[in-house]
DNA sequence: CGAACAGATTAGTATGAACAAATTTGTTAC
DNA sequence: GTAACAAATTTGTTCATACTAATCTGTTCG
């Protein structure tokens, strides 16, 4: 532990956001004390508090004074379109669903503002979010062929915990993103996606527009989600929380 | 200093925050040293290190080590709604202007919805938001007239540093709030909104609400913001920013 | 004058210690 | 059994201190 470069508050921040992240502390157990992981990391009690504070902060974690610290979420709203849509549709009690709608392969053909920031060789995942079987949202995916190779329909499961198309990127491909722009625009429903949300053509829709980039300033990925549904905001305090309204 | 209540830490972030809003300490201008405030404050450092990695977090101060504490803005993009539209646009080399439409007093007699959440006896302010003397956004802001007694069309100037309607409220009514919501939602342009924003009838819009509340749970003020312009997010590290686009 | 170096200044990281405050757990008394 | 109290546990706040790393400043030398 002691041989690693960088701070160590950097390092036990780094551990224990893996092992959130792996699922080593499951959602609402208690993590061992402060004195016990300053212990088990040979820091002090100090250090262990500063790495603990930020994943207080950035929504990981809840302390409670002579209590412990809590595991909250795993997926802690650290944006907008990065939040996840199962977890929020979880913890209201409703059933979330992810319909896959194809995966379509483009090479050259894509439209051009996607193939110019991702590339000529693409892969397009429509699916679409819906909540106790209404359809919500309409999701587009686009992504390099090359970072995904070999996708499947089967990558994407239609319920249980893994629908986060997130998730599925980072655990199977071990895609990861450093920096994303996220836009929100207003547009109208067209033909196609008035029918997929069961919505009238020319209905005013919100458009989520997110692209992410590695470290190298390489995009990732670029999604946009369409959706009927008002986003939501409540702000206060030091965290934010998207919630699905 | 040391008989008040509540953690120190807490009361230096206060009086340092409050200064930076009260311009005691101007953009661009450096603070005092750590140890310099330690002493004033008669703390140690570590307790004003803590207060000020706060503000390093919201976006007020940015820390350069070896030199110093830098003040970096007195609007810091806290969300979305709250975020000062003056500065994002002075960030860019661009004029922002906000033109006074009208001061309406309603008194039992505003929508029904606006009605429920601020009372019987409200104001609505209507302004135009520009940028380089385009209209830019709509933007229409209740409140309880009890709270804004005596506001003139005066208290609204055209240009310069104190277009932000926040910092209006702020400075001249002692107008604050600790939580607030915000939704962001789509709709087209009435005939009225589109003449404002000079876009044609039925055009999609962008609507963003704002609702703020203070500690008794009693709304502050409502805000609805219409825009034909897409709104930005940077996502990455610890910090959030909106831009204009 | 200007480049290079040395020293001072200032923020960054880390420790150990002490006490306060909230919660949980254990024990006692009724 | 349970209500009340006491003790232990655990996080929250604060301090003094030491050292590291980046930046700035002043001086010296060519």
């Amino acid at each position: 532990m002691n041989d690693k470069p960088g701070p160590k508050y950097k390092r036990v921040y780094d551990t224990l956001r893996k092992r959130l992240q792996d699922g080593y502390y499951s959602v609402g157990t208690r993590l061992p004390t402060e004195d016990a992981l300053a212990t088990t990391f040979e820091v002090s009690r100090v250090t262990v508090r500063r790495s603990l504070d930020m994943l207080v902060s950035e929504g990981y974690l809840v302390a409670r004074q002579g209590s412990g610290y809590l595991v909250d979420t795993l997926s802690p709203p650290s944006s907008t379109c990065l939040t996840s849509f199962t977890d929020s549709v979880l913890k209201e009690g409703r059933e979330p669903g992810a319909r896959l709608i194809d995966i379509t392969f483009f090479d050259g053909d894509a439209p051009e503002a996607v193939h110019d920031m991702l590339g000529k060789s693409l892969v397009r995942i429509r699916r679409l979010r819906t909540v106790d079987g209404e359809p919500k949202m309409l999701v587009n995916t686009w992504l390099p062929t090359a970072r995904v190779a070999g996708i499947t329909a089967e990558d994407f499961p239609e319920t249980g915990q893994d629908q986060s198309i997130l998730r599925v990127l980072s655990g199977r491909f071990g895609l990861e993103w450093s920096r994303a722009c996220e836009t929100i625009r207003s547009c109208v429903a067209s033909d196609e996606i008035g029918t997929f949300l069961q919505v009238p053509v020319q209905t005013p829709l919100l458009v989520q527009a997110c692209t992410a980039f590695d470290d190298e300033q390489g995009t990732v990925f670029f999604e946009e989600v369409f959706r009927n549904t008002p986003i939501t905001f409540n702000l206060g305090g030091s965290r934010r929380q998207e919630q699905l309204s």
